[in-house]
DNA sequence: GGTCTATGTGAACACGTGTGCAGATTTTGC
DNA sequence: GCAAAATCTGCACACGTGTTCACATAGACC
């Protein structure tokens, strides 16, 4: 049986409960009571199927299980963005534990630039417990989707105000005007803004922090301009920062992997010291960014905290699925180290 | 009906082809067949179905197709080792995007250090396309119940020489030669070399590639150590180095995190020019490794050709279930930048 | 016009599980 | 010893799908 099995072409056939039944010489209803926590059972009955189970390699099939009756697939997919991104990167870590500490196993789809939405529409025939939104970008038809199959959605990283859907932020506004703030009790006034990519929803709200902070503070922007959130971007943009202000003594950088870049495009191209001459800082916390040699100054993006609401939200959203959707912020707390 | 599912406790129910079927005044075969590409349907039937799906928000779910007849779930999971490794981030990105071009969809498992058996063995509940081992460690019961399964197991960055399991794994040895035969191509004669945890496999390769390299140069080993294949363990190794051997004129490192640790110190701690007084190579090239300031000298252990070879290995093992298990080994070349 | 091929169709089946239910047995409490 | 409660058991059902099969219809060819 096992042997003709494993000659067939196909998927190889996995052995069944009724396989074991028959091995145990027990029915099948005892083969699922045995692999079912609370089942009555007899204790030594109980063990001759486990026994069997184990010669035969058997388990039970979770697709099948699924399927039946009020039973959770306990499937929950994530959307990533690229994880050359460290922040995003430390943060998965941090999520598939969190999932895994729920019992929830994660299906990650990666959002390539060129995936098209029925390529993420593809995984919503799972019958999912939950679809966690950290990266790429969805349109209309997937929240559509989502709320008509009964799919949780959870938004991380940015807001996304529609009913039932559940989202967790950093507090990016807040959290770039401490950062200009630090930079100004500093006695900064030549202050400029490295960005990230303008369609953003990260970027729009440290560019918008940096303005609220510089305005308030009776300053004008000394120069803005936008990059690829890597440090190549932020290594290439130097030049063209210190072209719009030559003078300039402090530079907020959309996140830490391009503030590090130009950190080190002002040490080895422009000739200017960090922090004596001018103070830079990132965003974000990367585990990077508290390396020896690095210390940068930056602004926290907690993973641990932002996590830790998303899987609150989704357990509230299982127990009571029309409860109206949250926006939840986490602090956004200016972390001070040596390159500012 | 469909609101009174989404009133109701539990997994909120979603819509069947039977309600799709009744919308649109068809049978239930005619809606499977209106998503089954390649069957025979009436086209004004078809778009008739389709309509009806989508204003009910019908997907076919994917446990139900997947438990019938020869179909496979296309579910493949990944044990991942911790994320934080900047090589291992880098390579999973590479897989998942393999794995959605394969069509699969990729279930990943951290393997947490307090993770037991059981947990892994979980996963195998699914009827999965394939497992494939990336990180953590795991025992014979999970190598067992792969088998038995009929689950294709593939193992990445080690060699496991068993029947039915394919690997694929960097040349260590080679690249590790290779490193230390540039350092020695330098005129360096006071070699050492920083290893990583020594339980595992890339550290014994490493280490052994870098006893030979010496060996054959008729030299002796300055000064050798374990760390954890962190930054900061690189870091903090350096002085017990010094120690062994306080004119050590060439690093050879287990991997770059170590590398660059290594590097910061010898700089900041120990008054070291690097690479004027002493040569610091890394192993593995992670993105960071050619940022200007860090411009690293290493191996290159290569994501993307190993990926190539995990998916090529599993789309034989599905075609070919009873096929023998194979070994692959990558080249690993030596990257020259400026650290050496 | 008759035969063969292609297209179309719904009923019934199988996939592998957990559960409800009715009946049987054992245990507990008075 | 009796009644009630707890434990145990196998049968049959339901879950939601894709496929097989027998039958029906339309089109092509001689």
């Amino acid at each position: 049986m096992s042997v003709e099995a494993n000659e067939s072409r196909g998927p190889v056939r996995r052995v069944t409960a009724a396989e074991v039944a028959q091995g145990a010489g027990v029915s099948r209803s005892a083969v699922s009571r045995a692999f079912t926590p609370g089942s009555y059972l007899d204790a030594d009955k109980r063990t001759r199927i486990l026994k069997v189970a184990e010669q035969l390699g058997y388990r039970p099939n979770r697709l099948a299980a699924g399927l039946q009756g009020r039973g959770r697939s306990n499937l929950v997919a994530v959307l990533v963005g690229q994880l050359a991104n460290h922040f995003d990167s430390d943060f998965q870590a941090i999520l598939l534990e969190g999932l895994a500490a729920m019992g929830k196993w994660p299906l990650v789809i990666l959002a390539a630039p060129e995936m098209i939405e029925e390529d993420i529409l593809g995984v919503l025939g799972f019958p999912l417990d939950a679809l966690i939104l950290r990266g790429g970008s969805v349109g209309a038809p997937v929240v559509d989707y989502c709320s008509k199959l009964g799919i949780p959605l959870v938004v991380s990283g940015r807001v996304m105000d529609l009913p039932g859907v559940d989202s967790v932020c950093g507090d990016n506004i807040g959290g770039a005007e401490a950062a200009v703030g630090a930079l100004i009790a500093r006695g900064r006034r030549q202050i400029g803004y490295l960005g990230g990519p303008a369609d953003l929803f990260s970027d729009a709200e440290r560019r918008a922090g940096f303005h609220s902070a510089i305005a308030q503070a009776g300053l004008l922007p000394a120069a803005t301009c936008s990059a690829d959130y890597s440090f190549e971007g932020g290594y290439a943009a130097v030049a063209g920062l210190l072209g719009q202000a030559p003078a300039l003594d402090g530079l907020f950088c959309g996140n830490d992997a391009m503030a590090m870049g130009a950190m080190a495009a002002l040490r080895e191209i422009h000739g200017r010291a960090v922090p004596e001459d001018i103070s830079v800082v990132g965003f974000d916390d990367i585990s990077i960014a508290c390396w020896p040699g690095i210390a940068l100054s930056t602004v926290r993006n907690d993973a641990r905290a932002t996590v830790a609401e998303i899987l609150s939200l989704l357990a509230s959203r299982l127990a009571e699925p029309q409860r109206p959707g949250r926006v939840v912020r986490i602090p956004a707390p200016f972390i001070a180290r040596n390159s500012h």
